[in-house]
RNA sequence: GGCCCGUUGGUCAAGCGGUUAAGACACGGCCCUUUCACGGCUGUAACAUGGGUUCGAUUCCCGUACGGGUCACCA
């Protein structure tokens, strides 16, 4: 068969060559070991948590070598499109601080793309791909099929979420394989023919390989592999002109010089199609990294791949939740590099974008998403920032899923952060919380429209006792008093009451007093703040003011 | 079902032929402590399984089991 004019046939409208395409895609001018990597992902609408994993491994490997990160929208299904899905994806990265080099930006609102090695949006370079699979038309490589999609989804009739269907696989599979067999079968007048009759039609790579031959490739991450030889006739151009991912991708990421592709295992079962892609046009393969999966446990107690209906699959969850993207990110570097805990403790202050990744510490095995480890990872984090640094992030937090608490911060910005910084700032700072949605339980007392008296001190205190303690207090507090002589005040009252000025002497004899300082204690505590837990007594009262603390004490003594 | 990948405590995970098999999270106990939050100490708990190879296997090879992924004109 004649394949240059059957290429002219299928394709009269692409006079460009792949040497002109070439030509407008040079190589990098990049020092020696830089990794050029991309995140792709398909606009549905939001960043999948998976994808952040992947993106933290392509911002780490190329910002620590010198390289470039870019953005590539793979917009190639129709179907899917959602409209706002680019922009959304694009603020969320933006929030993150997923900063790329290239690719899809919103400037003011508007899409714009940057960089030399675009269109970065699949869907406008459907041109560049019709020149190249114009070329494996005409070298015999791919050929037109003109049977519809509906004809073979006929052939594969099979429940593919059902547990046992062995025989209705391999009829299935035979058939269809019988028909893509046929597929290939044809001449030069039938196509002249379709092509009058304006039926649509796809193209389609003509498949060499034996899969009973095994050919040996190495992963990034997981090692030697060996992986069968393909001999799917797999499609290249949709028929609307518009490649599949396996075509975009060896295209894309030629001519977009990647040195390093980053995706999850999940593609692993279609490498087959990509080297021989690559070989079919003459591509040198990038470097592949198979990412493990992230799993989460379904109501059978089953290993699952995360889906976007799980809580933690969509990136804003983590926003809505609470967390900031400084722990998402730090929750994350914890999955992918082994040793990232430990470089932490090392470096408890350092950014988390110095930390030096490593690939050969990534993990080959998927692991279960533990919000048990997340939270700690919070609490860690979280208790590192500035008390400004929780105050901002919590009212923007407040602003969105708490307006009344956001008003409340707003109100008196002096207070709120004063105590927050309680604690704060020492070698070893408190970790009451790690999620903005939990300060207000940490810390909303404070406000008066917050203070509500939730723990009751216990029966076997005689109210008599909490009724003396709290009004002689009022009497002896004297905001000018330092920590030492505040405290001491109150191991007096304590002796004064019957109370065991020192938890020690209690302890001794436990008979000899109704009590400890330490019960006093809670009885302010639990006047003053509501709580029988509090951060410092001290702290609370200088920061509440004498006004509010002797008013909150007097109102708790009238509802007794 | 075919193919591919994986399997160290409940979870994450060091280990890369000889170790008392780290550490973190979670959980229990103790200490510190006016509560809480820290911090310190400590405890329970693991190499899926059967064969090899080897003087010696958690580590290397093969099988088995189990788990996961994939089998589209979706990515």
């Amino acid at each position: 068969m004649d394949y240059k004019y059957l290429s002219e046939l299928l394709f009269p409208n692409v006079t460009e060559t792949v040497e002109e395409i070439e030509a407008k895609y040079p190589p990098r001018n990049l020092p020696e070991g830089a990794k050029v990597t991309r995140f792709a992902p398909s606009p549905t609408g939001f960043v999948h948590f998976g994808g952040m994993y992947q993106a933290v491994v392509d911002y780490m490997l190329a910002h620590q070598s010198g390289g470039v990160f870019f953005l590539r929208i793979e917009d190639t299904d129709g179907k899917r499109e959602i409209t706002g899905a680019v922009e959304a994806l694009i603020n969320t990265l933006k929030y993150y601080g997923m900063d790329y080099d290239e690719g899809m930006m919103l400037e003011n609102g508007v899409l714009v793309e940057k960089g030399d090695y675009g269109p970065y949006k699949q869907s406008e370079r459907a041109g560049i791909y019709a020149v190249y699979a114009k070329k494996l038309v005409s070298e015999g490589k791919a050929y037109p099929c003109f049977t519809t999609e509906e004809e073979y989804e006929a052939l594969q009739q099979v429940d593919k979420k059902a547990e046992i269907k062995n025989i209705d696989w391999h009829t299935a599979a035979a058939e269809k394989r019988a028909a893509m067999l046929a597929g290939r079968e044809f001449t030069i007048e039938e196509v002249k023919e379709h092509l009058a009759n304006g039926d649509p039609f796809v193209i389609r790579i003509l498949a060499d390989g034996d899969p009973e031959k095994k050919t040996k490739f190495t992963d990034q991450v997981k090692g030697a592999l060996e992986v069968p030889e393909n001999d799917e006739d797999f499609v290249l151009l949709k028929s609307d002109g518009i490649p599949t991912y396996h075509f975009a991708h060896a295209v894309d990421d030629h001519l977009m010089k990647t040195t390093h592709v980053i995706r999850g295992e999940d593609w692993l079962p279609s490498l087959p199609k990509h080297i021989q892609l690559f070989r079919y046009l003459g591509f040198k393969m990038p470097k592949y990294l198979h990412t493990a999966q992230i799993l989460k446990t379904d109501e059978n107690g089953n290993k699952k791949k995360i889906s976007k209906r799980d809580m933690g699959a969509k990136m804003d969850d983590y926003t809505m939740l609470g967390y900031s993207t400084n722990v998402v990110w730090e929750y994350l570097l914890t999955l992918l590099n082994s040793n990232f805990e430990e470089w932490r403790m090392q470096n408890p202050t350092t950014p988390f974008r110095e930390f030096p990744f490593s690939i050969k510490k990534m993990a080959v095995a998927g692991c279960l998403f533990d919000f048990d480890k997340l939270n700690d990872v919070a609490k860690n984090v979280v208790c590192r920032m500035t008390a400004d640094e929780v105050y901002d992030n919590t009212l923007a937090w407040a602003k969105v899923y708490d307006p009344d608490f956001a008003k409340a911060l707003e109100s008196t910005p002096e207070m709120a952060k004063a105590a927050l910084s309680i604690g704060r700032g020492g070698a070893k700072p408190r970790k009451d919380f790690g999620r903005w949605d939990e300060v207000k339980g940490y810390m909303g007392f404070f406000f008066d429209d917050y203070y509500k008296v939730v723990d009751e001190i216990p029966e076997r205190f005689p109210k008599e006792d909490v009724r003396a303690a709290l009004t002689k207090y009022i009497g002896i507090y004297d905001e000018s008093d330092d920590q030492t002589a505040w405290f001491d005040k109150i191991k007096a009252l304590a002796g004064e009451l019957g109370y065991a000025p020192e938890t020690k002497l209690w302890k001794k004899e436990p008979d000899r007093y109704k009590g400890h300082v330490g019960d006093v204690s809670m009885f302010l505590r639990i006047a003053v703040t509501g709580k029988a837990s509090s951060p410092d007594m001290y702290e609370v009262m200088r920061i509440l003011g004498r006004d509010k603390v002797v008013s909150r004490i007097k109102a708790y003594i009238d509802r007794m």
